[in-house]
DNA sequence: AATAAACAAACGAACGATCGCTCACCGCAG
DNA sequence: CTGCGGTGAGCGATCGTTCGTTTGTTTATT
């Protein structure tokens, strides 16, 4: 059986796609600064000066990287807008944006720690889509005022803490943990409405019916475990 | 007028306080990997080798600024914890953590950023006070929903939106700003404390008075320029 | 079908720059 | 005169990147 010497172009899928997953783990484990293209190509199989043959610098990989995750975060949240009610509309928001951190946690959390390694020009596009993603959650809460449904809550710091508290997720959640991202998803989900639901506006409950039951459950297990 | 050709021993105060503010400060705004000794000798005003008669490495140079901000944090928690009144304790928990994060957000955005950069060992040692710090947070959601002031949520969970939500204000927050740091605390403090309220425990308004009417002035007056 | 030209992609050595860090030396304050 | 805290040169390592060369495969020509 010949072993052979170089990789045949129909065996390895795609090497430019095989640099772009093993970059992205590398950034998400050890950071941009810290990962070098030598260990990159080494992981990938190849030797280093291969790499440019696929990308363009180390930092456009980067860029690239998070682009990508960026512009997938927005596809995702304009498939919730076109939702009529607005408390449905900010529950949806929500629960898709812990969801989306969950399910793509390294692109994301390398999106949200290596703004600093872009050059400005980069980054400066970044940070527009950032915008334009979190403009749409303090959209929802000016318009959830409007309706009296919210209480009149600052818009833009409550729009950051609602969005930071989920981002964060990317941080610790591991599929493998004691809870179900969907549980997880649902949990902000609540925590969130109730934060800025106006009582004046009726019962939040219907609202969140499923979310309370699981609850419950849950906390009764774990107190009648820790006792 | 001579100029002396060597500052002067007690001209500058200290150096070596001089290179933890500088390093501080590059750490914050480039990251750990990215500063450079020669560009923090530079802004001290010393030469590369002139640091190692104040500091052991680079890298404990990062540790030595991440240990000290949070045992300054767990410090400043120490102080709130003997509030007799669960809710109370909680309001102020939440509320100390925005203003430390604020006045102080370049060490806690460091700590926050840079765990990757460090040994293993300093690693596990920031850690485990990180895990101190929340653990706290977690307890005093387990008493309040033991005593029926708070809704059974997953205590664990809520406790890392909590701090998620109100750590990032050391990402945007200025002193200059639209809003004092008194203001964005009390914001979190509301909604945090709306997020987990059991409503059977009573009206939790009373404990959020001040806050109702200032975010309703600030809300009244934001919509009137929008339209 | 056999051959040749074209091409994409890998190799491997090297470049210049820069990094953290060391060290022999020196000058001023106490 | 002792020693703390500077200087400034330089070490070895490693970085991102370049480039001439080689290799396997595809396409075109005979």
């Amino acid at each position: 059986m010949a072993v052979t010497k170089r990789r045949s172009r129909s065996v390895g899928e795609n090497t430019a796609d095989g640099i772009r997953q093993v970059a992205m783990d590398l950034f998400y484990k050890q950071g941009f600064q810290a990962t070098t293209l030598r260990h990159i190509a080494s992981r990938v199989g190849i030797q280093v000066g291969s790499l440019y043959n696929h990308i363009e610098s180390k930092g456009d990989l980067l860029f690239e990287i998070m682009e990508t995750v960026m512009r997938d975060l927005l596809e995702d949240q304009r498939q919730v807008t076109p939702t009529p009610d607005v408390v449905e509309r900010m529950r949806l928001l929500v629960y898709h944006h812990v969801k989306f951190h969950g399910e793509r946690a390294e692109e994301v959390f390398i999106g949200n720690s290596e703004l600093r390694s872009l050059s400005r020009a980069q980054r400066t596009r970044i940070v527009g889509l950032r915008h334009d993603y979190e403009q749409v959650f303090q959209n929802e809460l000016e318009d959830g005022i409007r309706q009296g449904k919210f209480l009149p809550v600052d818009v833009q710091i409550t729009a950051y803490g609602i969005i930071a508290m989920t981002t964060w997720v990317s941080a610790w959640y591991s599929p493998r943990g004691r809870l179900s991202l969907e549980d997880i998803a649902e949990i902000y989900t609540a925590m969130v409405l109730r934060g800025i639901w106006n009582p004046a506006a009726g019962q939040l409950e219907t609202h969140l019916r499923r979310v309370e039951r699981d609850n419950a459950k849950r906390s009764v297990a774990a107190l009648a475990t820790t006792k």
